[in-house]
DNA sequence: AATTGCGTCAACCGCCTAGGA
DNA sequence: TTCCTAGGCGGTTGACGCAAT
């Protein structure tokens, strides 16, 4: 196997390069993690001069010249102490600069191209732990740099999410009216698609009621969407008849207690009585995050080391849920993930229901709740949205 | 053909932290 | 214990390519 850039796509495939090198460099000298590099070497120990702020110094893209000269002296010495790297080099850049460049681009372990969508999971289930920790992401992901999953994160998987009514910051649904209403439409094509017979999948066939749990949690995501517009507008907008005759087309088992946490008669019992799989609908308190307790959101990390290098994590350890309150609409494991499966249910021409790798727990107690029929409810969607509806409405 | 807008991503900036003196 | 530095990290910028107009 050719070292990366011994591949013209190193210099030919990037915009800030039109000439081809391929520097002859023997790539097993380089190892992923060098030896602690020794300090003060050749490095003034008094007076500190940062390194960025010295004069003179070339900023900018890198030449193939430059990167030469970086790798060939790498290759020779290791790298040594960044500050005094550039000066024994011979390169007039700072010793940040070679650094990044090094870590980010020459070093020949990188893995170039696009990510996989494996990858593409293992970041998205990674970040909803870690947050944007992204040094501590790539090392789930050999071959991959900080930079370039954190690049990755802002141009493709953020946008991703965002259209999927997901908020790539908590991993939950968006709470935004603005964005709640966009996302409406988007929702009732997937909620109609999961619905319709001909979408689903024999249990045989899909004996992981994927289907069955994604068209669920579309239909609680319409819903609650709704609701929170409802909720908190002075005048709600109309709500579309089609979300009306989805909704209405289910009865509920818990929706006396859906009524009747919406209605604030007993706002207590609802989170009591609901399994603690029941996804989290976040009703009227949608900025309250009790339960995935993130380190860059409570600050506290030690709870977060248990992830596995396929970006797993230990549940018991990683979260933390109080006894009243709901799991994240978001599931923990990879298999599991409500984005994963909102993903493969939202691109209807990208179905691919070949690879039933996933179980469901989480989303079993919750279908099975949904379709128990027996508890003898009277209430339905569109009962619960006509009064909500109605000017006799009490939240608002 | 020229212009504009957008997406991508390498590189920089500034802050934080571990660890040596 | 305090000071100082190098290295590391996350956020942001800006150059570039490309598609749309």
């Amino acid at each position: 196997m050719l070292p990366f850039y011994a591949s013209p796509f190193v210099y030919s495939n990037h915009p800030h390069y039109k000439t081809t090198i391929v520097p002859p460099v023997d790539t097993q000298l380089f190892l992923p993690h060098h030896p602690p590099t020794t300090r003060h070497e050749g490095v003034p120990e008094m007076g500190r001069s940062p390194c960025c702020d010295e004069t003179g110094l070339k900023k900018g893209p890198w030449t193939p010249e430059e990167d030469q000269k970086l790798t060939d002296y790498i290759h020779r010495n290791g790298h040594g102490s960044w500050r005094a790297l550039p000066k024994l080099a011979g390169l007039n850049r700072c010793g940040k600069s070679c650094r990044l460049r090094w870590t980010n681009y020459l070093r020949p372990d990188i893995k170039r191209g696009k990510f996989t969508e494996e990858e593409e999971q293992i970041i998205i289930n990674l970040h909803q732990v870690l947050g944007n920790k992204w040094s501590a992401i790539a090392t789930h992901l050999p071959g991959r740099t900080d930079n370039e999953i954190k690049n990755f994160w802002n141009t493709h998987l953020r946008k991703k999410l965002l259209q999927m009514g997901i908020d790539p910051v908590t991993h939950r649904p968006r709470t935004d009216h603005l964005n709640l209403l966009a996302n409406l439409p988007q929702l009732l094509a997937a909620t109609n698609f999961m619905s319709n017979p001909m979408n689903s999948t024999p249990w045989d066939n899909n004996p992981l009621g994927l289907q069955t749990d994604a068209a669920q949690l579309a239909k609680f995501q319409l819903l609650n969407n709704i609701l929170q517009v409802l909720s908190t507008s002075p005048s709600p907008p109309p709500v579309p008849m089609e979300a009306l005759n989805l909704m209405g087309s289910q009865p509920l088992p818990t929706n006396q207690q859906l009524y009747e946490y919406l209605r604030g008669v007993n706002p207590v019992n609802l989170s009591q009585n609901i399994p603690s799989t029941f996804p989290n609908l976040d009703f009227h308190q949608p900025n309250i995050d009790h339960h995935i307790v993130r380190p860059d959101i409570v600050g506290n990390s030690k709870a977060f080391e248990n992830v596995d290098s396929n970006g797993n994590f230990n549940q018991l350890s990683a979260f933390q849920t109080e006894n009243n309150s709901l799991p994240a609409l978001v599931s923990d494991l990879p298999e599991f993930s409500t984005v994963k499966k909102m993903e493969n249910r939202y691109n209807q021409n990208n179905i691919d229901m070949s690879n039933p790798s996933s179980t469901s727990t989480t989303f079993e107690a919750w279908g099975d709740l949904m379709d128990d029929e027996a508890v003898g409810d009277s209430y339905n969607w569109r009962d619960i949205i006509d009064q909500a509806t109605s000017p006799s409405w009490p939240i608002s």
